[in-house]
DNA sequence: TGTTAGCACTCATTTTAGTGGAGTGCTAAT
DNA sequence: ATTAGCACTCCACTAAAATGAGTGCTAACA
């Protein structure tokens, strides 16, 4: 059987309806609402023809119909259609995100507020995993007598630092030595790589003198690596989901609520996901919790680089065209706003 | 009337039964459970003087009673006893605490977490309030043509840094000259004072040749002390308030969530509780979404000095005696990991 | 042949009524 | 002062009945 014309109409008007009430939509319903020029009795046959193809579910005889992930998989392949943002929300957008200007945290944890203010759905945003990023220096400054301070830049710009105490007296030659061996050694390295490498014997041959400093600053050199590498990943909104009357269930919202507090593995997920705008509905996801939800997620870029993720997760029952809109042109400010000023300083 | 040996005894065993169950409890049961040597009516008795007297209410005429905000709060002022940890919830707590040694944050993360797990409340820790903290250096280092790393180290070895774009060119010793007048004008404020101090007047009429330099770097200096000064909130166990059978409503258990996911103002709540470990009991707390909530924070110290809050929040009916231990001890852990540790390195 | 009106049937939801039982408060006896 | 006994209250639970939205089918219609 084919998808007529009218199938489509049809099936378009109930994933509308529904998408909007929540509730099984009727062939009375339709047939009064949109003006499909049909009366019900026809709708029925159709919605019939419908269900057989699979497009629609009946929770029971005597209820209205519902869409089925796969008539939602249909809706963004070809039905759905992009909404331009209202000025108010492109403002908001652009407000929000300029606000936090120089700091690269920030903008990504606004990024998810605001995504979830518009949305009314619960939003995340991933930082750059940075894998790609390659070293660029090492540094050690001394602070006072036992105090040094580990600094380490990436080619990104991309810094963090930390504290040592030290358990061996040093001077700052040596401090100056041990950088530049490291600097040699690890330079051009990407995270992971320099995480595998092991220097330390090296440099200890090659400067016995210093191999109490060494074993000193390595294991912390290694953990601070480990840090640069982690993703953090912000939630915004989990309390929208007690809007969505799918959820009004405890054992459901808390389930939800477990699942996205287990933020690794949600991380994880997000990882495995593919570039771009990426829609997963309902079945189509593998986890088990998240089989009456869909996902959608974008990448952001920094710097026209690679890469963060952003986007939302709530009911299938969701308002795909609108908030794919939304998310796109998030994503379009956030290049923008990374490629521009990249971890600069033009404000005030 | 006054509160004889036998009302009290009555009233702990009411509120020890119904910490446990959250069942109202009738005179029945308590007679049988609890061998207090009286018949029920004897108890019924006394449990309508402890109702008249506001120990206890009744959420109708047929059920057993429950106690009331100002019956815990007796509880917690005179009845309760101090419980000494298992074997196992110390070493749970050593064993969480020692394997982020070094990473401060993680540290504080980690002790949310292990609090949430043991208690099965939710959590939360807050990262210390700088506020006293002052400013040991500042120091400029040049990465490449165009970009440059601002860090400023406080004495209580706190770190912050941020790569700044130049807008002008610099020479190395320019940078230096800059560093080293920050670091005069400076060192020893607090990063408030610092805050409200504008050296740039100083700095530019001092050496008219640095102008251009010093307007790139202030304006960014700025914003990282406030990055300095801002607490970090971090929460655990959120989901546990489903567990709970008094939030086993969604309107409730959404207002719950709702609360606490606004960070700012669980904040501000924080920070105007008193110091050392503080008691609030439902009605006790100002706030109306937390009239059936108690709160329990605890102070801990870094290196002797300020200070960060840590605690729990859930039901009135709370198991105070041993949620109370238990932070002491966690308070205790903290206190000695960052009095001898400090940012140290000790590990491997 | 596609469309529509009519009607019997289904089934979740809501309403109503009924019952059991835990617990109290009072009274009278000990 | 304590306790046994008993009437009374009121929630929690269950079963039964009413409601009503919506379907599927059949027969009439254009």
């Amino acid at each position: 059987m084919d998808l007529s014309e009218r199938k489509l109409k049809i099936l378009q008007a109930i994933i509308s309806d529904y998408v909007r009430s929540a509730e099984p939509v009727g062939s009375r319903t339709l047939s009064k609402k949109y003006d499909l020029g049909i009366s019900p009795a026809t709708i029925r046959n159709e919605m019939a023809d419908l269900e057989e193809m699979g497009y629609l579910t009946h929770p029971h005889t005597s209820a209205g119909r519902v869409p089925s992930d796969k008539a939602y998989r249909l809706y963004v392949n070809a039905l759905m259609e992009k909404k331009e943002l209202s000025g108010e929300e492109k403002l908001v957008i652009a407000q929000r995100l300029q606000g936090s200007v120089n700091e690269f945290e920030k903008t990504i944890e606004h990024a998810a507020a605001v995504l979830s203010e518009i949305t009314n759905l619960t939003s995340f945003a991933m930082t750059p995993a940075q894998n790609n990023d390659t070293l660029k220096f090492i540094n050690l400054l001394p602070v006072d007598e036992h105090t040094v301070v580990l600094m380490i830049v990436a080619e990104s710009g991309k810094i963090s630092n930390q504290a040592l105490r030290m358990k061996v007296p040093y001077t700052e030659e040596s401090l100056q030595l041990l950088a530049k061996t490291m600097t040699y050694n690890y330079k051009g390295k990407t995270i992971s790589e320099a995480l595998t490498l092991n220097i330390i014997e090296d440099v200890e041959t090659d400067i016995t003198a210093m191999s109490g400093l060494a074993a000193n600053v390595m294991p912390n050199f290694m953990k601070t690596l480990e840090d640069m590498l982690n993703v953090n990943l912000y939630m915004e909104g989990l309390t929208n989901i007690f809007d969505i009357p799918e959820y009004n269930d405890l054992g459901k919202a808390r389930s939800f609520l477990n699942m996205l507090s287990q933020k690794e593995d949600f991380t994880r997920k997000l990882l495995e996901r593919e570039d771009g705008i990426i829609v997963t509905i309902g079945e189509e996801n593998a986890d088990d919790i998240m089989q009456d939800c869909s996902l959608i997620t974008a990448t952001y870029h920094v710097d026209g680089k690679m890469v963060g993720k952003i986007g939302v997760i709530g009911p299938t029952r969701m308002q795909y065209g609108e908030v794919t809109s939304i998310i796109e042109y998030l994503t379009d400010n956030l290049n923008n706003v990374f490629k521009l000023e990249g971890g600069g300083n033009e404000d005030e």
